[in-house]
RNA sequence: GCGGAAGUGGCGGAAUUGGUAGACGCGCUGGAUUUAGGUUCCAGUGCCUUAGGGCGUGAGAGUUCAAGUCUCUCCUUCCGCACCA
């Protein structure tokens, strides 16, 4: 054995011993417990980025830890290799998107193994390759039959100078990226998958979701949103026209002194017809972004239209406004608006001077003023004449009732969740496998045509897909006729709905799923993911899991079993000004800092330069700050072992987590240790057997504390999942080893013991070095391969145990008493101490708290 | 705007069930070893202090023998909001 730990050489060569082991290829073994561990598979961007490595890292520990524990371990990795990004680098590069994905698929494949994760690269794919898109087109297509599939005009943003659709993100501020053009909304035809006909189950089936974070569940309820309220029919005053609204405030309805449409609405569109301004304004609503947040938060703008409802309880006329607020594409497009008691309602009548009329108070009998604001809570109905006197509940109810009476509504359930779209007018995804025949019908593409399949060897201008520029393309044919193809492209949340499912028989060309295979691994014992993906991504592959149990392709209810959230990745982040007061950033490995005597950070200066910089505080990575630390620099500089250590011991896994590479160099250091301590324990030759009934006092306390750490890893990494704290614990543990003697025979029997213990609690975080130290402390096998070791509760058993002391609840006094004392023998020692007479002296004993073989707290005044 | 989370030493964090606040690591201070630097090792390190103690977990209130932990109000920061993945 090596006195030096050289990861440089160790790494490699621990690599090379798994890949022609196949160490990590699995198969269905139907009398093993299996245990299917996922993280998030990547967007091949190019370079793996810190978040992926924490991603995998965590992911990696885990497969690792239950592997230890005896389980069939899946552990697979793939590549979400639709999107965006491979389109703006095709266009800047001159390149196919094709090329640019599957050359960053390559180079990041490599980083991956840098790493030592633990994959079945036998499983490995990339959602680009037909043979994997073929079977989402089959399976839409299948949904088109069920009748889950429609079409639809709805929103996008529209660039006018590109002529082209714009993404959320290619807005900015308003703006489409490149041509800089006010965006526009636009309504295309779009596909639409009916996950609103699943959404009271995705609701319900939340609570079977025991391994999940709660906040997770709670997001996603949100998301769902479901509201149970009334609908109401309004008629438009001299005309033959009327409206729906949805209220979940039907106990407000007598207070209802206008009504709300959005500017897309027909009423709107009608009343702008020959009324300019109207038109101006409608028109004006248009020129915004399509994202919820933009629109809740920019300023309330309205119009009136000059027309009137009648509304259906009064008979009393109120007006109908165009507001900017009010979404066409949510509910019914129009609202009622009560202003007395919504404050969004209250705001928009203030500013145009619109009555409010208040007919909700207090049920305690207290007055309350609705001239500074609206009052929103729910309470007693006045002002409402029959309704008069009923709460909530009561008025719902009779409202409902009195509607369904004159035939102008109804109780409804509502939900927030709307219709997934899955239509996207660009080139680099799945085509979406429908037809248009030359009567004008749409069709879903034949079963013995799919796949169909996307032209990989492209030209990219940025403006128009290939697909759609190409006029050949779309040219097919639907018995016998000319038809022709829908240019739009899957959504590419569609790859990555299913993708887990895939990794059970990744290679079949028969059928999208093995049933057999697919039971057997599913579900995904432990899936691990960014937070950002709580809403969208965990609902549609949990909506995926139900259309594939309900075509009959796997058996289970739900995908996930597990969830974990990890955090962000973030660094410091550094600039200096330049002299247009530009911000120019530099990256952290180019800074020096120095400190004060208390270690605060007082000036940060550029390593080649010498130039002051201003700290900027720590940020999550990005190119814009220049703070991004390649990991494949780090695992050059420190080796894979380490910079995985880091990142498990840094922080707990759900925190944002902040790369400090002084933190790096101390897990580095930590492993130095463990690897002298282990070289100057087998230098010394074979250890003898222990013999625990040898063992002195010292060397009892020792084992006790390896035990117990035993105990405690195990319990942090399997329930808890805090590997921050088992590192801790396995720190505190190797500095009592470091100073434990290596003189007699049980010294060494000891030490084998504990390094033994160490080597396999460190396996699943630092497994090339645990690999190596496996094989040097003498042991058989293959670390991935050993089992996890269990603590000896015998060696845990205390014959004293520490008694906190408080007087008042102030710690007075420490006291060790033999662990069977009961509370008068540990009353008798505690009240002996100086200390504690001193505080109770002169004062009436009250009350004496005792919490057994813990604390005791004596009351005294 | 709506939804979710987080605020504890100079920093990252620990305290698992209401019971010793600050484990572990970084940084910093002093010392030893080393040809120098780095490395390595030893000791110290929440704040104040009259050296008895007192104070201390974003701010303010409350419950309790006891609150970082529970309740309420407020502040700050971060994440998501349906065409980024």
């Amino acid at each position: 054995m090596q006195e030096q730990y050289n990861p440089q050489e160790i790494e490699p060569q621990v690599r090379e011993h798994w890949e022609s082991n196949k160490t990590y290829e699995v198969k269905e073994e139907p009398g093993k417990e299996k245990f299917y561990c996922l993280s998030m598979f990547p967007y091949p961007s190019g370079r793996l980025h810190m978040g992926h490595v924490r991603n995998y890292t965590i992911g990696d520990v885990i497969s690792r830890y239950q592997r230890m524990l005896g389980k069939n371990v899946l552990q697979p990795i793939g590549w979400d290799a639709f999107g965006l990004p491979a389109e703006n680098a095709a266009v800047k590069n001159k390149t196919a998107p094709a090329k640019w994905t599957y050359e960053n698929i390559d180079y990041m494949k490599g980083q991956l193994n840098e790493l030592g994760f633990g994959y079945d690269w036998s499983r490995e794919f990339a959602t680009c390759r037909p043979d994997y898109y073929r079977w989402e087109q089959w399976f839409f297509t299948r949904l088109y039959e069920k009748g889950l599939v429609y079409k639809k005009m709805a929103t996008v943003n529209w660039d006018p100078v590109d002529q082209t659709v714009l993404a959320n993100e290619q807005v900015v501020d308003g703006r489409g990226w490149r041509s800089g053009a006010l965006v526009e909304q636009k309504k295309i035809p779009q596909w639409f998958i009916k996950i609103t006909d699943y959404a009271q189950q995705l609701l319900d089936e939340i609570e079977n979701l025991g391994g999940w974070p709660e906040q997770v569940k709670t997001m996603q309820r949100n998301w769902i949103g479901r509201s149970e309220g009334v609908e109401i029919e309004f008629d438009v005053v001299d005309s033959d026209q009327s409206f729906t609204v949805y209220t979940t405030r039907p106990d407000t309805v007598m207070g209802v002194t206008y009504v709300g449409v959005a500017a897309a609405h027909p009423l709107a569109e009608l009343a702008a017809k020959d009324n300019p301004e109207l038109a101006a304004f409608v028109e004006e609503c248009k020129n915004t972004k399509v994202a919820e947040a933009d629109l809740a938060t920019m300023e309330k703008k309205g119009m009136a239209t000059g027309l009137y409802a009648t509304h259906p309880l009064t008979g009393k006329q109120v007006p109908i406004w165009v507001a900017n607020f009010v979404l066409m594409d949510y509910g019914t497009g129009a609202v009622m608006a009560v202003p007395a008691h919504d404050q969004r309602d209250y705001e928009f009548a203030t500013k145009y001077g619109l009555n409010i009329e208040q007919v909700i108070k207090p049920a305690d009998g207290s007055e309350q003023d609705v001239s500074e604001a609206a009052y929103t809570e729910k309470g007693l109905l006045f002002n409402s004449g029959e309704f008069d006197g009923l709460d909530f509940d009561g008025a719902l109810n009779a409202v409902a009732d009195k509607l369904q009476s004159i035939n102008k509504g109804h109780k409804t359930v509502n939900f927030r969740l709307r219709d997934w779209g899955v239509s996207r007018q660009r080139y680099w995804g799945s085509p979406i496998p429908m037809l248009t025949t030359a009567d004008g019908e749409t069709v879903p593409a034949p079963a013995n045509t799919l796949p169909v399949e996307l032209p990989e060897d492209v030209v990219m201008d940025g403006v128009k897909s290939p697909i759609k520029a190409d006029p050949e393309w779309a040219k097919t044919e639907y018995n016998g006729q000319p038809a022709t193809r829908e240019t739009d492209t899957f959504d590419t949340f569609m790859e990555s709905s299913w993708y887990y499912a895939r990794y059970c028989s990744p290679h079949n060309d028969q059928a999208m799923l093995d049933p057999a295979q697919a039971n057997y691994w599913l579900p995904v014992d432990q899936y691990i993911g960014g937070i950002e993906h709580a809403c969208m991504h965990l609902l549609y592959a949990r909506f995926m899991h139900k259309l594939l149990r309900d075509e009959g392709l796997v058996d289970s209810d739900e995908p996930f079993k597990r969830l974990l959230c990890q955090g962000m990745v973030l660094a410091d982040a550094f600039y200096y000004e330049d002299e247009k007061g530009g911000q120019n950033w530099v990256s952290p490995v180019d800074v020096e800092l120095e400190r004060d005597e208390k270690g605060r950070i007082v000036a940060a200066k550029e390593k080649a330069t010498g130039r002051e910089l201003v700290y900027a505080g720590m940020s999550k990575m990005s190119k814009s700050k220049n703070n991004g630390i390649d990991p494949g620099l780090m695992v050059e500089k420190y080796g894979a072992d380490t910079v995985r250590l880091f990142m498990m011991f840094a922080a707990p896994p759900e925190l944002t987590l902040e790369w400090q590479e002084s933190g790096v160099e101390g897990a580095m250091r930590f492993l130095k240790r463990f690897w002298k301590l282990a070289h100057a324990h087998t230098s010394q030759g074979s250890a003898p057997a222990l013999d625990p009934s040898a063992l002195n006092e010292d060397q009892k306390t020792l084992r006790r504390d390896l035990h117990k750490t035993i105990d405690k890893v195990g319990d942090d990494l399997g329930r808890r999942q805090t590997f921050n704290t088992a590192i801790a614990a396995i720190m505190e543990l190797m500095n009592k080893l470091v100073k434990a003697p290596l003189e007699s025979e049980q010294d060494r029997a000891l030490m084998q013991e504990a390094l033994s213990a160490v080597t396999l609690m460190l396996a699943p975080i630092t497994p090339h070095a645990s690999h190596v130290l496996w094989q040097q402390l003498g042991n058989e096998g293959d670390v991935v391969d050993a089992s996890w070791p269990t603590a000896d509760k015998e060696a845990m058993v205390e014959d004293s145990k520490l008694i906190i002391v408080q007087v008042n609840g102030k710690l007075r006094a420490r006291v060790t008493v033999p662990a069977d004392a009961d509370q008068e023998a540990v009353q008798a020692v505690a009240m002996a101490e100086e200390n504690v007479t001193k505080f109770t002296e002169g004062k009436t004993l009250r009350k004496v708290i005792y919490v057994p073989g813990k604390l005791l707290n004596i009351v005294a005044n």
